[in-house]
DNA sequence: AATGAGAGCAACCGCACCGAA
DNA sequence: ATTCGGTGCGGTTGCTCTCAT
Protein backbone atom coordinates (compact mmCIF):
# COMPACT_ATOMS: atom_id res chain seq x y z
CA UNK A 1 0.00 0.00 0.00
CA UNK A 2 1.10 3.77 -0.62
CA UNK A 3 4.45 4.15 -2.29
CA UNK A 4 7.71 3.33 -1.84
CA UNK A 5 9.96 5.35 -0.52
CA UNK A 6 11.73 7.65 -2.88
CA UNK A 7 15.09 6.14 -2.05
CA UNK A 8 16.34 3.56 0.37
CA UNK A 9 16.98 5.55 3.36
CA UNK A 10 19.38 3.04 4.92
CA UNK A 11 23.50 4.54 4.93
CA UNK A 12 22.09 7.97 3.26
CA UNK A 13 23.09 11.18 4.61
CA UNK A 14 21.25 13.49 6.41
CA UNK A 15 21.65 16.46 7.95
CA UNK A 16 23.59 19.75 6.28
CA UNK A 17 25.49 19.67 3.36
CA UNK A 18 29.21 19.62 2.96
CA UNK A 19 30.85 21.75 0.25
CA UNK A 20 32.07 18.16 -1.69
CA UNK A 21 28.71 17.18 -2.10
CA UNK A 22 27.22 20.72 -3.35
CA UNK A 23 30.37 20.64 -5.75
CA UNK A 24 29.30 16.92 -6.87
CA UNK A 25 25.77 18.05 -7.15
CA UNK A 26 26.95 20.72 -9.18
CA UNK A 27 29.02 19.07 -11.60
CA UNK A 28 26.58 16.29 -12.02
CA UNK A 29 23.67 18.79 -13.18
CA UNK A 30 26.09 21.22 -14.79
CA UNK A 31 26.88 18.33 -17.05
CA UNK A 32 23.91 16.10 -16.90
CA UNK A 33 20.96 17.90 -16.13
CA UNK A 34 19.46 16.69 -12.96
CA UNK A 35 17.09 13.99 -14.81
CA UNK A 36 15.62 11.77 -12.52
CA UNK A 37 16.20 12.62 -8.67
CA UNK A 38 16.13 9.00 -7.63
CA UNK A 39 18.64 7.68 -9.91
CA UNK A 40 20.52 10.99 -9.53
CA UNK A 41 22.56 10.22 -5.73
CA UNK A 42 23.79 7.00 -7.17
CA UNK A 43 25.40 8.74 -10.44
CA UNK A 44 26.53 11.77 -9.04
CA UNK A 45 28.49 9.94 -5.82
CA UNK A 46 26.30 11.38 -3.32
CA UNK A 47 25.33 9.33 -0.53
CA UNK A 48 21.55 11.27 -0.35
CA UNK A 49 18.87 10.72 -0.91
CA UNK A 50 17.37 12.57 -4.37
CA UNK A 51 14.91 14.15 -2.81
CA UNK A 52 17.57 15.58 -0.28
CA UNK A 53 19.47 16.66 -3.84
CA UNK A 54 16.33 17.95 -5.25
CA UNK A 55 16.18 20.12 -2.53
CA UNK A 56 19.38 21.10 -2.20
CA UNK A 57 19.70 21.87 -5.89
CA UNK A 58 16.28 24.14 -6.03
CA UNK A 59 16.76 25.84 -2.83
CA UNK A 60 20.19 26.83 -2.82
CA UNK A 61 22.38 25.34 -5.60
CA UNK A 62 20.20 26.42 -8.49
CA UNK A 63 22.38 29.23 -9.98
CA UNK A 64 19.51 31.68 -10.53
CA UNK A 65 18.10 31.99 -7.23
CA UNK A 66 19.51 35.25 -4.95
CA UNK A 67 20.26 35.22 -1.17
CA UNK A 68 20.17 37.71 1.43
CA UNK A 69 18.23 40.42 2.70
CA UNK A 70 14.68 41.20 1.09
CA UNK A 71 13.85 43.91 -0.63
CA UNK A 72 10.84 46.64 0.22
CA UNK A 73 9.01 45.75 -2.49
CA UNK A 74 10.06 41.59 -1.92
CA UNK A 75 8.34 42.41 1.81
CA UNK A 76 5.51 43.84 -0.05
CA UNK A 77 4.69 41.41 -2.09
CA UNK A 78 4.71 38.62 0.04
CA UNK A 79 2.62 40.64 2.36
CA UNK A 80 -0.22 41.57 -0.41
CA UNK A 81 0.05 37.73 -2.20
CA UNK A 82 0.00 36.58 1.61
CA UNK A 83 -3.07 38.43 2.08
CA UNK A 84 -4.63 37.07 -0.49
CA UNK A 85 -3.04 33.28 -1.36
CA UNK A 86 -2.34 32.33 2.09
CA UNK A 87 0.27 30.02 2.48
CA UNK A 88 0.82 29.05 -1.10
CA UNK A 89 4.46 29.60 -1.23
CA UNK A 90 5.21 28.23 -4.82
CA UNK A 91 2.78 30.56 -6.22
CA UNK A 92 4.15 33.62 -4.13
CA UNK A 93 7.67 32.86 -5.22
CA UNK A 94 6.53 32.71 -8.70
CA UNK A 95 5.81 36.82 -8.46
CA UNK A 96 9.85 37.14 -6.38
CA UNK A 97 12.14 36.09 -9.04
CA UNK A 98 15.13 34.20 -7.67
CA UNK A 99 13.47 33.96 -4.25
CA UNK A 100 12.37 30.18 -3.08
CA UNK A 101 9.21 29.34 -1.98
CA UNK A 102 11.06 28.28 1.38
CA UNK A 103 12.92 30.88 1.18
CA UNK A 104 10.10 32.89 1.33
CA UNK A 105 8.05 30.55 3.91
CA UNK A 106 10.80 30.95 6.32
CA UNK A 107 10.97 34.69 6.30
CA UNK A 108 7.77 35.10 6.28
CA UNK A 109 7.62 32.77 9.98
CA UNK A 110 10.11 34.59 11.49
CA UNK A 111 9.58 38.16 10.31
CA UNK A 112 6.80 39.33 8.92
CA UNK A 113 4.56 36.74 11.05
CA UNK A 114 5.61 38.31 13.78
CA UNK A 115 5.49 42.13 12.86
CA UNK A 116 1.96 41.50 11.73
CA UNK A 117 1.05 39.45 15.13
CA UNK A 118 3.21 42.44 16.92
CA UNK A 119 0.57 44.84 15.47
CA UNK A 120 -2.42 43.03 16.53
CA UNK A 121 -3.12 41.71 12.92
CA UNK A 122 -4.00 38.01 12.42
CA UNK A 123 -1.07 37.01 9.93
CA UNK A 124 -3.80 34.50 8.48
CA UNK A 125 -6.52 36.82 7.73
CA UNK A 126 -4.30 39.94 7.71
CA UNK A 127 -7.33 41.24 9.26
CA UNK A 128 -7.13 43.32 12.42
CA UNK A 129 -7.45 40.71 15.28
CA UNK A 130 -10.81 42.62 16.80
CA UNK A 131 -12.37 42.50 13.72
CA UNK A 132 -12.64 38.86 13.97
CA UNK A 133 -15.39 39.59 16.44
CA UNK A 134 -16.84 41.99 14.11
CA UNK A 135 -19.80 40.45 11.86
CA UNK A 136 -22.08 43.21 10.82
CA UNK A 137 -23.82 42.19 7.62
CA UNK A 138 -21.79 44.06 4.89
CA UNK A 139 -18.50 43.30 7.02
CA UNK A 140 -19.99 39.63 6.64
CA UNK A 141 -20.66 39.97 3.16
CA UNK A 142 -16.85 41.41 2.34
CA UNK A 143 -15.23 39.30 3.80
CA UNK A 144 -17.16 36.01 1.90
CA UNK A 145 -16.81 37.94 -0.88
CA UNK A 146 -13.14 38.36 -0.49
CA UNK A 147 -13.00 34.33 0.86
CA UNK A 148 -14.39 33.78 -2.63
CA UNK A 149 -12.21 35.82 -4.65
CA UNK A 150 -9.34 35.34 -3.18
CA UNK A 151 -10.01 31.79 -3.63
CA UNK A 152 -10.67 32.49 -7.49
CA UNK A 153 -7.56 34.33 -7.53
CA UNK A 154 -5.93 31.65 -5.93
CA UNK A 155 -7.00 28.67 -8.19
CA UNK A 156 -6.22 31.15 -10.82
CA UNK A 157 -2.72 32.20 -9.53
CA UNK A 158 -2.14 28.35 -8.67
CA UNK A 159 -2.62 27.63 -12.42
CA UNK A 160 -0.90 30.55 -13.53
CA UNK A 161 2.31 30.23 -11.62
CA UNK A 162 3.24 27.30 -13.27
CA UNK A 163 3.26 28.68 -17.08
CA UNK A 164 5.16 31.30 -15.27
CA UNK A 165 8.38 29.49 -15.36
CA UNK A 166 7.83 28.31 -18.63
CA UNK A 167 7.06 31.16 -20.57
CA UNK A 168 9.58 33.20 -18.91
CA UNK A 169 11.77 32.18 -22.08
CA UNK A 170 9.31 33.61 -24.20
CA UNK A 171 8.31 36.58 -22.11
CA UNK A 172 11.83 37.93 -22.51
CA UNK A 173 12.01 37.63 -25.70
CA UNK A 174 8.56 39.52 -25.79
CA UNK A 175 9.63 41.76 -23.81
CA UNK A 176 12.21 42.50 -25.92
CA UNK A 177 10.05 43.50 -28.32
CA UNK A 178 7.30 45.20 -26.93
CA UNK A 179 10.41 47.28 -24.46
CA UNK A 180 11.10 50.86 -25.41
CA UNK A 181 13.01 52.85 -23.13
CA UNK A 182 10.80 54.19 -20.21
CA UNK A 183 7.25 53.82 -19.27
CA UNK A 184 5.06 52.10 -22.90
CA UNK A 185 2.04 51.06 -22.21
CA UNK A 186 0.45 49.31 -25.51
CA UNK A 187 -3.56 47.91 -24.61
CA UNK A 188 -5.04 46.14 -27.23
CA UNK A 189 -7.99 45.38 -25.90
CA UNK A 190 -10.78 48.50 -26.31
CA UNK A 191 -12.90 49.91 -24.55
CA UNK A 192 -12.93 52.28 -21.73
CA UNK A 193 -12.31 49.39 -18.94
CA UNK A 194 -9.44 48.41 -20.26
CA UNK A 195 -8.00 52.33 -20.57
CA UNK A 196 -8.86 53.16 -17.36
CA UNK A 197 -7.03 49.09 -16.57
CA UNK A 198 -4.08 50.36 -18.18
CA UNK A 199 -4.09 53.49 -16.54
CA UNK A 200 -4.68 52.00 -13.32
CA UNK A 201 -1.57 49.79 -13.74
CA UNK A 202 0.47 52.02 -15.25
CA UNK A 203 -0.10 54.35 -11.69
CA UNK A 204 0.39 51.66 -9.71
CA UNK A 205 3.33 50.18 -11.44
CA UNK A 206 5.05 53.59 -11.11
CA UNK A 207 4.17 53.95 -7.24
CA UNK A 208 5.73 50.72 -6.91
CA UNK A 209 8.66 51.96 -9.43
CA UNK A 210 9.04 55.32 -6.99
CA UNK A 211 9.57 53.16 -4.45
CA UNK A 212 12.38 51.21 -6.00
CA UNK A 213 13.85 54.52 -7.27
CA UNK A 214 13.73 55.36 -3.46
CA UNK A 215 15.71 53.09 -2.58
CA UNK A 216 18.07 53.25 -4.84
CA UNK A 217 18.62 56.53 -5.71
CA UNK A 218 18.99 57.94 -9.00
CA UNK A 219 17.85 54.65 -10.87
CA UNK A 220 14.13 53.87 -12.09
CA UNK A 221 12.37 51.33 -12.98
CA UNK A 222 10.96 50.30 -15.89
CA UNK A 223 7.36 49.26 -16.56
CA UNK A 224 6.19 47.27 -19.41
CA UNK A 225 2.64 46.82 -19.45
CA UNK A 226 1.47 44.42 -22.31
CA UNK A 227 -2.18 43.82 -22.57
CA UNK A 228 -4.41 42.08 -24.30
CA UNK A 229 -2.66 40.24 -27.56
CA UNK A 230 0.53 39.52 -25.49
CA UNK A 231 -0.24 35.95 -27.46
CA UNK A 232 2.77 34.42 -25.87
CA UNK A 233 1.70 35.28 -22.35
CA UNK A 234 -1.86 34.36 -22.52
CA UNK A 235 -2.51 32.90 -19.27
CA UNK A 236 -4.56 29.41 -19.66
CA UNK A 237 -6.20 30.38 -16.70
CA UNK A 238 -8.51 32.93 -18.56
CA UNK A 239 -10.47 30.38 -19.25
CA UNK A 240 -11.53 29.24 -15.97
CA UNK A 241 -15.09 29.35 -15.13
CA UNK A 242 -16.80 29.44 -11.42
CA UNK A 243 -18.33 26.20 -10.48
CA UNK A 244 -20.77 25.97 -7.68
CA UNK A 245 -22.09 29.49 -5.94
CA UNK A 246 -19.58 31.35 -7.70
CA UNK A 247 -20.98 34.33 -9.34
CA UNK A 248 -20.11 34.08 -13.08
CA UNK A 249 -17.37 36.22 -14.17
CA UNK A 250 -15.90 36.72 -17.59
CA UNK A 251 -12.35 37.04 -17.17
CA UNK A 252 -12.52 38.36 -20.64
CA UNK A 253 -14.54 41.39 -19.99
CA UNK A 254 -12.59 44.40 -21.16
CA UNK A 255 -9.76 42.66 -21.54
CA UNK A 256 -9.81 40.71 -24.73
CA UNK A 257 -11.19 37.09 -24.80
CA UNK A 258 -8.18 35.16 -23.67
CA UNK A 259 -5.87 37.83 -22.95
CA UNK A 260 -4.23 38.35 -19.82
CA UNK A 261 -2.80 41.61 -18.84
CA UNK A 262 1.03 41.11 -17.85
CA UNK A 263 3.08 43.52 -16.50
CA UNK A 264 6.87 43.19 -16.08
CA UNK A 265 9.13 44.83 -14.08
CA UNK A 266 12.72 45.08 -15.39
CA UNK A 267 15.88 46.09 -13.82
CA UNK A 268 19.10 44.94 -12.18
CA UNK A 269 20.30 43.76 -9.31
CA UNK A 270 23.77 45.86 -8.74
CA UNK A 271 26.77 43.37 -7.50
CA UNK A 272 25.01 39.95 -8.39
CA UNK A 273 27.34 38.06 -9.92
CA UNK A 274 27.44 36.63 -13.31
CA UNK A 275 27.35 32.85 -11.84
CA UNK A 276 26.28 31.09 -8.70
CA UNK A 277 24.37 32.19 -5.81
CA UNK A 278 23.57 35.94 -5.74
CA UNK A 279 24.88 36.92 -2.04
CA UNK A 280 23.08 40.17 -1.51
CA UNK A 281 25.25 42.45 1.15
CA UNK A 282 22.78 44.77 2.82
CA UNK A 283 19.99 46.63 0.33
CA UNK A 284 19.76 45.64 -3.01
CA UNK A 285 19.80 48.69 -5.23
CA UNK A 286 17.68 48.61 -8.70
CA UNK A 287 18.77 49.89 -11.47
CA UNK A 288 16.63 51.16 -14.44
CA UNK A 289 16.59 49.55 -17.70
CA UNK A 290 20.07 48.68 -18.10
CA UNK A 291 19.83 45.52 -19.42
CA UNK A 292 16.37 44.85 -19.70
CA UNK A 293 16.44 45.05 -23.49
CA UNK A 294 19.96 42.97 -23.82
CA UNK A 295 18.98 39.48 -22.80
CA UNK A 296 21.04 37.36 -24.78
CA UNK A 297 19.33 34.14 -23.18
CA UNK A 298 17.35 33.02 -20.26
CA UNK A 299 19.94 31.74 -18.49
CA UNK A 300 21.67 35.24 -18.72
CA UNK A 301 18.45 36.70 -17.85
CA UNK A 302 17.88 35.21 -14.65
CA UNK A 303 21.57 35.61 -13.47
CA UNK A 304 21.77 38.78 -14.51
CA UNK A 305 18.13 41.09 -14.50
CA UNK A 306 15.19 40.77 -12.39
CA UNK A 307 11.97 40.32 -14.22
CA UNK A 308 8.57 39.51 -13.51
CA UNK A 309 4.88 39.47 -14.02
CA UNK A 310 2.33 40.50 -11.78
CA UNK A 311 -0.42 38.94 -11.38
CA UNK A 312 -1.05 40.69 -8.40
CA UNK A 313 -1.42 43.77 -10.83
CA UNK A 314 -3.04 41.49 -13.06
CA UNK A 315 -5.96 41.60 -10.61
CA UNK A 316 -5.83 45.40 -10.87
CA UNK A 317 -6.76 44.95 -14.02
CA UNK A 318 -8.73 41.29 -15.07
CA UNK A 319 -11.15 42.12 -11.53
CA UNK A 320 -12.42 45.42 -12.98
CA UNK A 321 -13.92 43.42 -15.78
CA UNK A 322 -16.84 42.39 -14.28
CA UNK A 323 -17.13 41.25 -11.15
CA UNK A 324 -20.69 40.26 -10.60
CA UNK A 325 -23.08 40.78 -8.53
CA UNK A 326 -23.25 44.56 -9.03
CA UNK A 327 -23.81 45.60 -5.45
CA UNK A 328 -20.14 44.77 -4.78
CA UNK A 329 -18.90 47.39 -6.58
CA UNK A 330 -19.72 50.51 -5.24
CA UNK A 331 -19.50 53.30 -7.85
CA UNK A 332 -16.61 55.03 -6.75
CA UNK A 333 -14.88 52.17 -6.41
CA UNK A 334 -12.20 53.30 -9.21
CA UNK A 335 -11.39 56.29 -7.68
CA UNK A 336 -11.04 54.70 -4.27
CA UNK A 337 -8.85 51.96 -5.60
CA UNK A 338 -6.81 54.52 -7.30
CA UNK A 339 -6.13 56.25 -3.96
CA UNK A 340 -5.55 53.09 -2.48
CA UNK A 341 -3.30 51.71 -4.82
CA UNK A 342 -1.67 54.99 -5.36
CA UNK A 343 -1.04 56.24 -1.70
CA UNK A 344 -1.25 52.51 -0.04
CA UNK A 345 1.99 51.51 -2.07
CA UNK A 346 3.74 55.05 -1.38
CA UNK A 347 3.13 54.49 2.10
CA UNK A 348 3.89 51.15 2.49
CA UNK A 349 7.57 52.19 1.23
CA UNK A 350 7.58 55.51 3.06
CA UNK A 351 6.53 53.55 6.31
CA UNK A 352 8.30 50.63 5.71
CA UNK A 353 10.88 52.24 5.64
CA UNK A 354 11.08 53.69 8.90
CA UNK A 355 9.62 50.24 10.31
CA UNK A 356 12.56 48.12 9.29
CA UNK A 357 15.19 51.46 10.13
CA UNK A 358 13.21 50.91 13.76
CA UNK A 359 13.58 47.36 13.88
CA UNK A 360 16.90 46.75 13.43
CA UNK A 361 17.26 48.60 15.73
CA UNK A 362 20.07 50.87 14.52
CA UNK A 363 22.17 48.11 14.56
CA UNK A 364 22.94 48.85 10.39
CA UNK A 365 22.21 52.22 8.82
CA UNK A 366 19.45 51.23 5.98
CA UNK A 367 20.12 53.63 3.11
CA UNK A 368 16.44 52.96 2.88
CA UNK A 369 15.46 54.58 5.87
CA UNK A 370 16.95 57.90 4.70
CA UNK A 371 17.38 58.41 8.37
CA UNK A 372 13.76 59.01 8.69
CA UNK A 373 13.49 57.15 11.65
CA UNK A 374 13.39 59.57 14.86
CA UNK A 375 11.30 56.67 16.53
CA UNK A 376 9.10 59.11 17.99
CA UNK A 377 6.12 58.36 16.30
CA UNK A 378 6.90 55.04 15.49
CA UNK A 379 4.17 52.95 16.78
CA UNK A 380 1.99 55.16 14.67
CA UNK A 381 3.76 55.01 11.52
CA UNK A 382 4.44 51.34 12.07
CA UNK A 383 0.72 50.91 12.29
CA UNK A 384 0.42 52.98 9.52
CA UNK A 385 2.35 50.41 7.52
CA UNK A 386 0.24 47.73 8.37
CA UNK A 387 -2.94 49.69 8.20
CA UNK A 388 -1.86 50.45 4.59
CA UNK A 389 -1.95 46.86 3.32
CA UNK A 390 -4.55 46.12 5.40
CA UNK A 391 -6.76 48.54 3.52
CA UNK A 392 -5.35 47.56 0.06
CA UNK A 393 -6.65 44.36 1.23
CA UNK A 394 -9.41 44.53 2.60
CA UNK A 395 -11.46 47.26 0.34
CA UNK A 396 -10.54 45.05 -2.47
CA UNK A 397 -13.43 43.11 -2.80
CA UNK A 398 -15.92 45.94 -2.67
CA UNK A 399 -14.56 49.15 -2.93
CA UNK A 400 -12.31 48.83 -5.71
CA UNK A 401 -12.08 47.38 -9.49
CA UNK A 402 -9.13 45.10 -8.28
CA UNK A 403 -11.87 42.36 -7.45
C1' DA B 1 34.63 37.04 30.61
C1' DA B 2 31.52 33.17 30.97
C1' DT B 3 27.14 31.32 30.35
C1' DG B 4 22.46 30.26 29.49
C1' DA B 5 18.04 31.53 27.34
C1' DG B 6 15.76 33.01 23.53
C1' DA B 7 15.52 34.49 18.74
C1' DG B 8 16.85 34.04 14.05
C1' DC B 9 17.88 31.30 10.31
C1' DA B 10 18.86 27.55 6.93
C1' DA B 11 17.74 23.29 5.72
C1' DC B 12 15.52 18.74 6.00
C1' DC B 13 11.62 15.52 6.52
C1' DG B 14 7.04 13.60 6.03
C1' DC B 15 2.97 13.75 3.83
C1' DA B 16 -0.36 14.85 0.30
C1' DC B 17 -1.20 15.72 -4.19
C1' DC B 18 -0.77 15.76 -9.31
C1' DG B 19 0.23 14.31 -13.92
C1' DA B 20 2.23 11.01 -16.90
C1' DA B 21 3.12 6.35 -18.12
C1' DA C 1 -6.92 1.67 -12.22
C1' DT C 2 -2.43 1.65 -10.61
C1' DT C 3 2.27 3.03 -10.14
C1' DC C 4 5.82 6.26 -10.22
C1' DG C 5 8.37 10.56 -10.35
C1' DG C 6 8.07 15.10 -9.17
C1' DT C 7 6.25 19.09 -6.59
C1' DG C 8 4.26 21.87 -2.79
C1' DC C 9 3.71 22.75 1.86
C1' DG C 10 3.66 22.51 6.98
C1' DG C 11 6.31 21.23 10.54
C1' DT C 12 10.58 20.37 12.65
C1' DT C 13 15.48 20.32 13.68
C1' DG C 14 19.83 22.05 14.73
C1' DC C 15 23.16 25.58 14.36
C1' DT C 16 24.43 30.45 15.09
C1' DC C 17 23.81 34.83 17.00
C1' DT C 18 22.33 38.20 20.47
C1' DC C 19 21.55 39.72 24.85
C1' DA C 20 20.84 39.66 29.69
C1' DT C 21 22.72 38.01 33.91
Amino acid sequence: MGRSPCCDKVGLKKGPWTPEEDQKLLVYIEEHGHGSWRALPAKAGLQRCGKSCRLRWTNYLRPDIKRGKFSLQEEQTIIQLHALLGNRWSAIATHLPKRTDNEIKNYWNTHLKKRLAKMGIDPITHKPKSDALLSTDGQSKNAANLSHMAQWESARLEAEARLVRESKIRSHSFQHQLNPPGFASSASASGSTSASAAQLVNKTAWNSATGWSKSSEGNSGVLNTALGAAGDLESPTSTLTFSENAPPRNISTGLGVGSMPMIQFVGTISGSSQTGIIKEEGEQEWKGLGSSTNLPDYKEGMENSFSFTSSLHDMAISMEGGWTPESLRPSSSHVNVGNVMEEGFTNLLLDDSIDRSLSDSGKESDENSGGSGDGSDYYEDNKNYWNSILNLVNSSPSDSPMF
